[in-house]
DNA sequence: GGAATATAGGTAGAACTTCTAGGTGTTCCA
DNA sequence: TGGAACACCTAGAAGTTCTACCTATATTCC
């Protein structure tokens, strides 16, 4: 009853993957990581969502994969944006101003 | 290939339909229309997302709903905010704030 | 040495929302 | 009188995200 739920991506997620790609490669583990943290601990990804869309993603032809090793010497999937991508990236973000300024306008609606 | 597509909700109906039935009772068909204006045409808001999404927040007890007649002499279903139905609507904007600053977070940051 | 934890990858299936595509009937206006 | 706008609705598909699992390796602690 009186639980924590877990927070809701609200459709956010492929953009939030997108822009953390975008600051330079990473692997899918860092990934959920970093978007922990730059969010306050706001966004807790887990990994059911994070692979399956970073799948997606990459059937997209919007990331791209290649196994590395980290620094701790794992081998792990380093991600990487394609042209297409970064595209998508932008038109996302557009989208999103768009979004959240219509949701503004009718939240700021008073009778 | 080229086409316009129509906007997604993005997990904002329910806040949405909430916040416009919580300025005076309202009947479906209107609540579309009115956050198709109110959102300047950004969100177009179909009779198939509607409908469902009008039973599910009565089902939850956020909604209540009287037949009556509108001014053209139909029969409509007035929607009216409970007090339930208050009380998630702040929630809902309370958290919409969070997650757009959380959003907000991650897209500023650059490396 | 052995156990636990953190790191790194993944899948399966359910739950939920939204969309497409239909359907019914009424009122208004040309 | 016939079509557009109004007003209600459902079924089924598509898509995303969640819960709950699984494997394996490196590190740290007892």
């Amino acid at each position: 009853m009186g639980e924590e739920k877990s927070e809701f991506l609200k459709g956010t997620l492929d953009m939030l993957i997108l822009k953390v790609v975008a600051l330079g490669p990473i692997h899918g583990y860092a990934i959920a990581q970093r978007i922990q943290q730059i969010s306050r601990d706001f966004f807790q990804l887990q990994q059911g969502s994070l692979y399956p869309a970073l799948h997606r993603l990459e059937d997209r032809g919007w990331l791209k994969a290649d196994w590395k090793t980290t620094e701790t010497g794992r081998d792990a999937k380093f991600y990487g944006l394609t042209p297409k991508g970064r595209k998508q990236l932008e038109a996302e973000v557009e989208n999103w101003g768009k979004l959240t300024d219509a949701v503004a306008l009718i939240l700021r609606t008073a009778e």
